[in-house]
DNA sequence: CGATTTCATGTAATCCATTACATTGCATTG
DNA sequence: CAATGCAATGTAATGGATTACATGAAATCG
C-alpha cells in the first residue's frame, strides 16, 4: 500500500525520512501503526491492551494494520509506563543440580497460568551475582524473585520485600518461604532403618549454613533418640552436598575404623558418592551397609542399586513458591507466610535389613 | 513525622519536601538526586555514566548522595532510551538435562567479562515458549538470544537475527553456530571398539530431526566403512536422548535376539539407560558388552562401571557461542559463522575387548 | 426538544534516564 | 585587551507506550 505516486503530504514536515514509497522501517511504533490505521495512538493502544472498549470495526481494522507491518509493542516503554514487567527471575546456586530442575518446572507451570515470565539466574553461590539480580529488580527490570538459597538479596525497596524463599528458608519471618518438614522427613527415614534393624547409623550432613541441613540432622537425632539410640558425633561427617563429599565422607568413616550397618545423607548427591565410595572398599549395598539419601532427583532411581531416600514435592515446592510470589506481588500487604510441605521416603534397592550380625 | 511546630524554612520553597529530617522517599529518580545535590539531571547521569567528564568535586558530592539516599537508575527508562539492555537469553530446552550446566557456564564467564548478564529460559522443546522468549527480543527486553536447540525462532527484525545457535546447529546459512564435529568424534568413538576388537556395534541414536544426532550416526556409519564392517540396520534403534530410551532399545535389541558386543550410544544418558538395561539382564559391562556415550556429562564418572564417553567441550562452546553473540551486538555487518570445535573419547571403566570369542 | 448519559476516540501528560545542544566562566593566545 | 577554546554544567528533546482528561456524536430521558 501507499506505493501509488500521489501521496498525500502530511501537515507537519519533520526532518525524518519516514515517508518514502517502499518501507524500509523495521521497528515499528504505535505511531506509525496509528498513522497507517488513520486513528490516534490511544486507540491503537487500547485495541490492542482492552480490546472490549474500542470499537468491533477499528479493532479489527488495527488488528490487521498491526498484523501486515508486524508490530510489536516495545515493552520497556510500556513497563516504564505500567511500573510491571511480569517478569520474575528465579535464582538458583547451581543449574548442574538436578534437584531444582522439577522445582523451576513447578515455578513455571504457575507463572504462565498468571501470564508471568520466568528468567533463571545461576549464582553459584556467590553473593555478588546474586545481587546482580536482586538489582535487576531495584531498576525495574523484574518484578520479584523467588529465592533457593537460604539468603535474602538486599533490594533497595521499601517495605516488603518482592522476595519468596523456596526449599530453603530465612529466619526473616518477614520473607515467605516454602519448604519441606525437614525436620520430619528426615525422621521418617532414619526410623525406617531403625526398623530394619540397623543399630549404628552414620549421617553425612550439608553446610551447617543452610538452616535445612541442621533441620535434617536433627530430625536425625531426634529418630535416634525415639528409638533409645545415642548420638555419636564419630558417626557424623559434614559434607557439602556434592558426590565427592559423599565419598569423601565415607573414606573418612572407614578410614577412623569407624562401624556402621547404614548411612543417612542429606542429599541424593552425597549418597550416590558414600555407594560409589562404599564400593571401591568393596562393600556392598545394601547388603553391608544401607544408605538412604534425600531429595529424589532423577538419577537416585537409576543407580545400581536404585537409591531409597526421601521425596521432596518438587513441583509443588514451585508451584507454591511462584503462587506466594504472585500473591505478593499483587498486594504487598499479604501477611508472610512459612509454608510447610510433607516429604515422603521412597524405598528401592539401597536399603536392607543389616545382614553382619553384631 | 516531621510534626514540630518550629519548621525550618528552605530557600527555594518546591514543592517537594525533599530535605527534612526523615527521609520517606522509596523509588528515587534522577531528579530527586539532582534537586538533593543541587545540580541538574544531567550531571547526575553524567557522573554516574561517564564520571570523567564531571569534575572531581561534584562528582564525589554525587556520588556521596546518590549513596545515602540509596538510588538505582530506572534500567526501564535507561534501556529504553538507549535501545540496548545488555541481556541475553539462553534458550535450553531441559535444564534438567545436565549437558547444559557446563555450556551455560561458558556463556556466563564471557557475557561477565563483557558487562552482559544471562538468563536462562526453559523451553521444554515447546515451541511455544522458544517464541514467547524470543518475542523479549523483539520487545526489547533482551538484546539476543543463545539457542540450543536446532531451531531459530522468528523475531520481526530485520536483517541480521540476533542469535547464536550452540551444541546444535541449523542450515540457514545467516545463523552462527558453534558445535562440535559430531561425525569427527563418533568416528573416534566407534574407532576405539574396533581397535579394542569388536565386530558387532550396535548404535542407539537420538532424535532424526536433530542435525547432529544424524553426524553422530554418520560418524558411527563412516567408521564401521573405515574397518571395512558393514552397517546393520538391524544394530541400530533411535530413542529420545533419555535414560529410558536408552533402556528400551537395549531392550528391543535384546529381544530381537541381536547379537552385538557393544554399543554406541548418541549421548550419556542414553547410555546409562543402557547400562541398567543390560544389567538387569545378566549382562556384565564391559565384560559381555562395552557402552560407550557422548558428552562426558558429570555423572558419567559416577555409574558403575564410569562410562566411557566422548566429551564435548562443553565450557569452551558456551564461551564461543556468547563470544559470536556479543560480536554480532556490536556489529550487525560480521558475517555468520559456522565454528566448529573438536571432541576427545574419554576412556573409562564401561570399555574393554571383547571376551566372547565369536 | 433540550438535557443528560454513554460510547468512541483524540490530545497531551506521564513514566525516567540519556544526551544533543546551549550556556557560562575561565584560561590561553596573539 | 579582544578573540578563541575548553571545561563544566544546564536546558530541553527524546525514546515508545499508557492513560487521565477532553471532546464530539449518538442514545436516552423527562
Amino acid at each position: 500500500m501507499s506505493g501509488d505516486g500521489s501521496r498525500r503530504k502530511r501537515p507537519s514536515a519533520k526532518g525524518k525520512p519516514s515517508t518514502p514509497a517502499a518501507q524500509p522501517a523495521r521497528v515499528r511504533t504505535v505511531k506509525e501503526i496509528a498513522a497507517a490505521a488513520n486513528v490516534s495512538v490511544a486507540t491503537v493502544s487500547r485495541a490492542l491492551q482492552r480490546p472490549e472498549i474500542v470499537s468491533e470495526t477499528t479493532r479489527q481494522h488495527i488488528h490487521e494494520v498491526v498484523k501486515r507491518l508486524g508490530y510489536t509493542p516495545n515493552a520497556l516503554a510500556r513497563n516504564l509506563r505500567t511500573a510491571r514487567t511480569r517478569l520474575i527471575i528465579a535464582l538458583l546456586p547451581d543449574i548442574a543440580n538436578p534437584f531444582f530442575s522439577e522445582v523451576i518446572r513447578g515455578i513455571e507451570q504457575v507463572a504462565h497460568e498468571s501470564g508471568y515470565s520466568v528468567l533463571l539466574g545461576e549464582t553459584q553461590g556467590s553473593l555478588v551475582r546474586e545481587q546482580a539480580y536482586a538489582d535487576m529488580v531495584a531498576a525495574r527490570q523484574a518484578d520479584g524473585i523467588i529465592t533457593m538459597s537460604p539468603r535474602v538479596p538486599a533490594i533497595p525497596v521499601q517495605g516488603r520485600l518482592p522476595v519468596v524463599n523456596a526449599c530453603e528458608y530465612v529466619k526473616d519471618a518477614q520473607i515467605s518461604s516454602v519448604y519441606v518438614d525437614n525436620i520430619a522427613a528426615a525422621g521418617v527415614a532414619v526410623d525406617y532403618l531403625v526398623m530394619l534393624g540397623h543399630r549404628d547409623i552414620a549421617f553425612v550432613g550439608g553446610p551447617p549454613s543452610s538452616p535445612i541441613c541442621v533441620d535434617r540432622e536433627q530430625g536425625y537425632r531426634l529418630a535416634l533418640k525415639r528409638a533409645d539410640m545415642a548420638f555419636r558425633a564419630n558417626l557424623t561427617v559434614a559434607g557439602d552436598f556434592s558426590i565427592e563429599a559423599g565419598e569423601r565422607a565415607i573414606e573418612l568413616l572407614l578410614a577412623q575404623g569407624r562401624s556402621f550397618s547404614a548411612v543417612f545423607c542429606a542429599n541424593d548427591e552425597m549418597a550416590i558418592g558414600a555407594m560409589r565410595a562404599l564400593a571401591a572398599r568393596g562393600l556392598r549395598v545394601p547388603e553391608d551397609v544401607s544408605v538412604v539419601g534425600f531429595d529424589d532427583i532423577r538419577f537416585a532411581r537409576y543407580t545400581t542399586p536404585a537409591l531409597t531416600t526421601v521425596a521432596q514435592p518438587k513441583n509443588a515446592l514451585g508451584r507454591e513458591a511462584m503462587s506466594m510470589l504472585i500473591e505478593l506481588l499483587n498486594d504487598v500487604g499479604v501477611p508472610p507466610r512459612k509454608r510447610v510441605l510433607s516429604a515422603d521416603l521412597v524405598v528401592r534397592g539401597s536399603t536392607a535389613p543389616p545382614s553382619r550380625t553384631r
